[in-house]
DNA sequence: GAGCCGTTTGACGTTAACGTCAAGGCGTGG
DNA sequence: CCACGCCTTGACGTTAACGTCAAACGGCTC
């Protein structure tokens, strides 16, 4: 339980965080350029907080959904819209949101079904043939 | 119900399936250059059966999933692996695939129930402020 | 203070997945 | 026969999401 728990820490170093999650520096440079994240900075240094690496973990389950980062943007945007939305503009968006995952969902399940399905007929042929 | 009914045919110009999907012509021919799809040829124009029409359907789930191409070509080696493959290796190839589509759906879950979560606190705002 | 490490910006290269012409073949309706 | 529509291949353009240098700066350490 070590490979990765630099977790209690505060600040980070941009390599820091591309170690822990196995991505370059390059990418989250480059997530920075689109606004997705928005380090502090010492001198030209970037500095990470816990919040910063908070939004790095959703950016990476986003992509791992297979989103882009234009819409991980907007995804973001949802999650600390504590104040600056209108609250009812808000529910709209996470309601879009939650029907575009919803059918992401249905999809996801009727693929699993099927693949089990064809594991399941694959069994069958080597109870026959061996 | 007549917005995309035309099933029960079984020969389909590239346009048909083009229109159907809400594709390009161009995307399909992508597909194929690929290796995705595979028509017959009456001459040198393409010529799609229900089969390679099930096929498609099937890449699209795949992109709505975020697959890339590469990904979805080996997904449909699974489909059709009725006989030239070894059973041993594909059951293996198919369960290395289910974990990887059961992480996702973890991903999904998550991701649904943050969403879902971050609803009900606007509307709880919405409650107290109007 | 010379080297080394980690960092920065900037610029160019790369891959995937198409879009967008261009130029031409095939059938058919007037 | 000729235009029209649909089809073909081929070539080049485009966007996203980085990779890959290059040149330079800041801090440590010996």
């Amino acid at each position: 339980m070590n490979h990765a728990a630099p977790d209690n820490r505060d600040l980070f170093a941009i390599a820091d965080l591309a170690k822990e999650f196995g991505i370059s520096t390059r990418a989250i440079r480059f997530y920075e350029a689109k606004g997705l994240l928005s380090p502090e900075r010492v001198g030209a240094t970037r500095i990470f907080r816990r919040r910063d690496r908070a939004r790095l973990i959703l950016i990476l389950r986003g992509k791992r959904l297979g989103f882009s980062l234009r819409d991980i943007s907007d995804y973001l945007s949802l999650y600390d819209a504590d104040r600056n939305q209108q609250v009812h503009l808000l529910t709209a968006k996470v309601d879009e949101r939650l029907a575009s995952l919803e059918a992401q969902l249905q999809d996801l399940q009727t693929t699993i079904k099927e693949l089990r399905e064809i594991r399941k007929l694959a069994g069958e042929r080597l109870g026959k043939a061996g």
